[in-house]
DNA sequence: AGAGCCTGTCGAAGCGCTTCGACTGCTCTC
DNA sequence: GAGAGCAGTCGAAGCGCTTCGACAGGCTCT
């Protein structure tokens, strides 16, 4: 291992010297400079990163924390992963791959030991348990989610209010009276995370607003269930001509079964999904959705943080705009007889 | 930030005592190990994470590298991951994120800055470029996946090679004489990614061994795709009657294509799928399937790893032995006319 | 022309931990 | 009953870096 005061020594200066030139808080002359770097260039030097951590009380590392299971919407889950680890990297971070098996406790380990500098928390819970430690840790931290009480935190979320709503006023454009919605499993419900409930309550308002007819049904995902599903649906309200699924698992099925039934989407039946562009563009029909913004998620939630930990920024809840893009899955509602 | 030193003082014993107590590096009366954990628990301490990297030269940090094309079996990547950071954590090492952007560099990055004492790499390709550095480095490593030559590198993967010789085992058992293989997009086998290319070589060997003619087609994703694919297939080969799919995307579209044209599954094709359970299980038809067993992999890999950093362990290569698990796609084969 | 100010550099003091050697009382052993 | 051996504890020396204060030399003012 190279270290600071060999490259300090090839170079001529002092240990200091060198130190400065990396991290540039203190002028150094252009040939100083110069003979620094070719010096740690040469060398292969690379910085201990434990030695700064404890110089510096700074790890340039922020704690990711992902659920662990892996079940639920896990392309997401990986986009948005993928997404903080190479945003971070750009503003100089690695990444720390937590998962919640751990619970509350990896959060006091992370900032109790100095592990890591912040925190992002993904499927935040309405009311989570790890929020109290977060309000009162002396690091910052975001959010991607959205919880019942958002005083003293950072969030990024796409809106699903306005994600509802928008789905609601397409189908509602094109005719369309009774609309069903096809959701999560009810796990998901009964975990209270934001996202699912957030999105009905858009789709009910909305749709009371424009006097629609909304039918709620959670679903597990797969074919089986969906039929299950789908026969209720039609059971219940036979007049209905549109669907918003939000659920990745139900998507395909839900087209299938529309399909075997004799509905041809989108002339008898419209479908409107809230899902990652990819699904909706893989599926066997070209849906018409609200894309979940999983890159641009993990990149806010990055940039708030390091906004943060240079001192700028403030607690803040940053709602990404829904966008709905028209596709093959959606058209007029038939004229009812 | 609680320090060493003020719990030596809460217990009143030296440092360096609680240091050995916390390490059991050397012993300790019963006593004195009982009032220091109690004066940890009451002060709340957690060792600093980088005055112990430093002191150690242990970070106690594994970097898992995982491509950051979001494009591809993704599923996998992300419970592979999961499971590292879940196993890693059972060991008491904490998983570092590394994307593959910055490619070889962040090997020399981690290694060089004694970030990781260890890394994970995925998704590696035949002839990778990172090989020679983990070759040379004097940090353990473990791939997930299998280049072209293992020499000095230790290898946790499925054997593919096994499992393309079971999917014919298979479908020869039950009288298939002609089979189509849908493969993994064109782009997966021009990047050498040893997988794919293995699993083909099962395939064919085994296949000529039991005198079955046999078809290989890469296959993007998608209805589109596959709609092309499997029409030259049928054009090809007409007596087509045994599928083997390697590509979650296409399963699904494989199978509403041949519902749509009549072909009944397993009665008039049979298709066996090399693919995770839930995907084998959440199909339209419960598929007969080779499991990739990610969680597996990532715990074997972990294991592998602590083994090296504890200076057990030795280079090896673990290939998991592949399980076909028979469902509803495949039958026997229809009686030619 | 001297005070006052930058600019560029250095030395030294830690950051909080691990670990080595040394030391103190013991208990065994022959 | 003297020597060996061991369990249990301590002090001190770093690990490699950041950062603070100091200072030399050159500049701009009045």
């Amino acid at each position: 291992m190279v270290t600071l005061a060999e490259v300090a020594q090839h170079a001529g200066v002092s240990a200091s010297t060198v130190s400065y030139v990396l991290s540039g808080k203190r002028s150094i002359s252009t040939t100083t400079r110069q003979r620094v770097e070719e010096s740690i260039r040469k060398l292969g030097y690379h910085p201990n990163a434990g030695a700064r951590a404890l110089a510096s009380s700074r790890s340039n590392i922020i704690a990711l924390m992902i659920p662990l299971r892996t079940d639920m919407y896990v392309p997401v889950m990986m986009e948005i992963a993928i997404a903080v680890a190479a945003v971070a990297r750009t503003h100089g971070y690695d990444i720390l791959l937590l998962t919640d098996e751990e619970g509350p406790d990896a959060v006091r380990r992370v900032t109790g030991s100095g592990l890591a500098d912040a925190m992002i928390l993904m499927d935040v819970e309405l009311d989570d348990e790890r929020l109290p430690l977060l309000r009162g840790a002396d690091q910052p931290s975001v959010l991607i989610g959205l919880p019942a009480d958002t005083e003293g935190l950072t969030c990024v979320d796409l809106d699903f209010r306005a994600t509802g709503a928008l789905c609601v006023e397409h189908l509602a454009r094109l005719g369309h009276r009774d609309v069903a919605v096809i959701g999560e499993a009810a796990a998901v419900y009964e975990r209270h995370t934001g996202f699912a409930e957030r999105t009905l309550d858009g789709l009910r308002t909305r749709a009371r607003e424009l006097e629609l007819r909304l039918l709620h049904r959670p679903c597990e995902g797969g074919y089986d269930a969906m039929a299950a599903t789908l026969a209720r649906v039609f059971d219940e309200r036979p007049d209905t001509t549109g669907f918003v699924v939000q659920n990745e698992a139900a998507v395909e099925p839900l087209l299938a079964l529309l399909r075997q039934q004799g509905r041809a989407v989108p002339e008898d039946v419209s479908v409107v999904a809230v899902c990652p562009e990819q699904v909706a563009i893989q599926a066997s029909v070209r849906l018409t959705s609200v894309a979940v913004p999983a890159q641009e998620m993990g990149r806010r939630a990055v940039e708030q943080l390091v906004a943060k930990l240079d001192g700028r920024g403030s607690d803040e809840v940053v709602l990404l705009a829904p966008e709905l893009t028209v596709r093959a899955s959606s058209g007029p509602a038939p004229v009812q007889p």
